[in-house]
DNA sequence: GTTCTTACA
DNA sequence: TGTAAGAA
């Protein structure tokens, strides 16, 4: 598929696609006319890129994550995989350090909410 | 009509 | 990242 149906498959904007293929993200095939193919397993991947974006993730990192991906998945018994195993466990963890720090701020913007709340109710024309 | 590259806000 | 410009 070319880049104008892959973007409305995923809701990225072509400008975005182009980008992510720059950044080593995605990969394409061209035709003689220079434009750029896509197939079927670039649609969940692009999924898999905005979500890596949205978690935070720098570009670089993402381009890592995914070879990584892509080795498990091609040789999960392989030498090789072990390390990117190790790499993938190793950003899941640090993901995960991100979410707590997340929850906790959470709770704090909840109690200073609840202060908030707390004291209108006691001056009702304060506002 | 769609996409490509490059460049600017 | 959006958008514009000029070429393919």
């Amino acid at each position: 598929m070319r880049i104008g149906d892959l973007s409305a498959r995923t809701g990225v904007s072509q400008r975005s696609l182009r980008y992510y293929e720059n950044q080593g993200l995605l990969s394409t095939t061209r035709s003689p006319g220079g434009q750029r193919h896509y197939d079927e397993a670039d649609v969940p991947r692009v999924q898999e890129i905005r979500a890596f974006l949205a978690a935070g993730l720098p570009t670089r990192v993402i381009a890592g994550l995914l070879n990584g991906l892509a080795v498990c998945r091609a040789a999960p018994d392989a030498d090789e995989a072990l390390h990117s195993w190790e790499t993938l466990s190793r950003e899941r963890s640090r993901i995960t350090s991100v979410i707590d720090e997340l929850v906790t701020a959470r709770h704090a913007l909840d109690e200073l909410l609840a202060v908030n709340h707390a004291f209108l109710k006691e001056h009702p024309t304060a506002r």
